[in-house]
DNA sequence: TTGTATGCGTTATCAA
DNA sequence: TTGATAACGCATACAA
């Protein structure tokens, strides 16, 4: 029922042509035959149909962004950030999840495909080969956020865990600490694991200081993960006097066992978490931890986008620079 | 560059027709062209294109979502649940934020015109009558979740949140708790704010205990709201021995403020949540709180917008079912 | 300044 | 079982 330009330019007495040019105001006609168009437009009720447009002009204005199960209340920042800017420049978002580990992210790809996005974001989803490949064959411009691959063709935004966790223990060792644990991280996961986790060790070894793997607790980045580290540390009799953990979540749930068992968190044991999530400056006390900016990473990979659908220019990787944020729940050993 | 239903006809020796009719096996045709047009689609990287079936089919597949700024982070199961359940359903969803204070509600709604969504969800949004007008105008099926309007013709589904306050602050009765305060509702906000705070006092008029105006500590259901409120309750030296929260992060806020003060949760004060948000379970204590089943409004609200599309129903509004989630943070008193 | 005509990639109707 | 062909709503090259 919807009113089409045919509709507008038979009731104003001017052709599809005419109208078509009024609605995109491209100039090239009187003032008298643009008013009387956009005054039958908006009696008629007349909105353009995207499909009509992308189907002629072989573009969307649309990005597509594939984001793992949890992204949107993990990572929600990052969405926040990216369809911010997506909408100043006029794209709209098309979301999906990767599914449970990604098992979803070959049907993702081809939706995004047949829906022709002119870009698309790939936000914290381990690709495999054969999904590098699905990706590139597509012949869509992308970026990854949050994540990489080992390839040198796909470009990404993402704070160097590595160097993240090497300046939280760091942090832990100018102040004076020399026996740290390290709780949370999943040494299975390449991404956001194995760095933090090596980025640990580095950090122990550049101060000469012994890398004891007992004190070394992986985990899920989760709440849970941080209430068994913990409770092992204690098990252990651990001489521990502080613990890098692999995120926020994790960093409360030790804070939640020591609080249980009676240790002062910073006074008997300090903590640097990962994220600055919101949890992060409402715990007790408020914790100290390495800053990803989510939303900028968003707004910032999808502006890098959009200049590489526009100016199809290939997209070079950045580094964002991570921020150690800090709290509470550190004390200077004297 | 893309191949084209012409091209494999070509190639194939076929019609476009048949072409199609393979393509979405529709039958009707025998098995050796069947073999061989999806033979040369394969070789030819086919990918069908939306937008020119969306043109002559009417219909895009496609659900639109109005969401609040915060909603990512905030009522991000909701966007998981419904992303699900559209996925499910061989829908995508295109994402919006409303802006602001809703600002931009209307280019949003615009916006799902022009792309001629099948269905709209607005998560969370305030609407007021010209936004109704303008959504109920646009002629498409929609559904409002976690939020609602005055007006009978505007399905949606949401917890009572009257009834939610009500039963949380009954529950604090019951412990024997007839001092209650209550803090971190905005009292502008008609869908969180005044149910929440009517709730509470009909609770409290219900079990005729005096309702005193100045135990009301007004907020924006934020962390920083539950730390002012705890402030101004010890300012006044307030006799409260418990506080129903309008939002666990005012919870997780007035917390911190009684821990800083040496008052115990939950000995010397009893607190109740609302929402059920990872923070809840992650706080010392862990927060009773009122949980809204974010996840089960977005996949419910999503099958119930599907179905509507499909059938051209309309949309029985429901109100979803809240539960108290009970943990530690509320004393039974003697 | 305006109009005519064509094509974008599909689906769908009709006829063969 | 197949093919020709007309839409779908729009943008645009070309002509006037």
């Amino acid at each position: 029922m919807a009113a089409t330009i045919k509709d507008i330019g038979r009731v104003a007495g001017v052709s599809t042509a005419t109208v078509s040019r009024v609605i995109n105001n491209l100039g090239g006609y009187n003032e008298e035959t643009e008013k009387k168009v956009m005054a039958v437009a908006k009696a008629l009720g007349y909105r353009k149909n995207e499909s009509a447009r992308s189907l002629v002009q072989k573009s969307t204005n649309t990005i597509g962004v594939i984001m793992p199960d949890v992204a949107t209340t993990f990572y929600g920042d990052i969405i926040n950030g990216l369809e911010d800017a997506s909408y100043e420049n006029g794209y709209s978002v098309i979301l999906t999840h990767a599914g449970i580990n990604g098992c979803r992210i070959h049907e993702s790809l081809n939706l995004m495909g047949e829906r022709r996005v002119d870009g698309i974001i790939i936000v914290s989803v381990e690709l495999h080969e054969a999904e590098i490949e699905a990706l590139m064959s597509l012949d869509i411009p992308f970026i990854l956020l949050s994540t990489k691959t080992n390839r040198e063709d796909t470009p990404y935004i993402k704070v160097d865990d590595f160097s993240a966790a090497y300046t939280a223990v760091n942090y832990l060792i100018e102040n004076n600490h020399r026996v740290i644990g390290m709780a949370g991280a999943n040494p299975d996961d390449p991404i956001a694991g194995t760095p933090r986790i090596n980025g640990y060790i580095q950090a122990l070894i550049d101060h000469e200081i012994k890398v004891d793997l007992n004190l070394i607790k992986a985990g899920d980045f989760s709440f849970e993960s941080g209430k068994k580290a913990m409770q092992e540390f204690i098990k252990d009799q651990a001489p521990i006097t502080a613990v890098f953990c692999a995120s926020d979540e994790t960093g409360l749930g030790i804070i939640s066992i020591c609080f249980e068992n009676g240790i002062s968190v910073p006074n008997d044991i300090s903590l640097v978490g990962y994220d600055n999530s919101t949890v992060s400056y409402m715990s007790i006390p408020p914790l100290t931890t390495v800053a990803q900016p989510f939303y900028k990473m968003g707004s910032e990979g999808c502006l890098k986008l959009i200049g590489s659908i526009q100016n199809k220019t290939k997209i070079d990787s950045i580094v964002i620079p991570h921020e150690l944020v800090i709290r509470q729940s550190v004390k200077k050993l004297s």
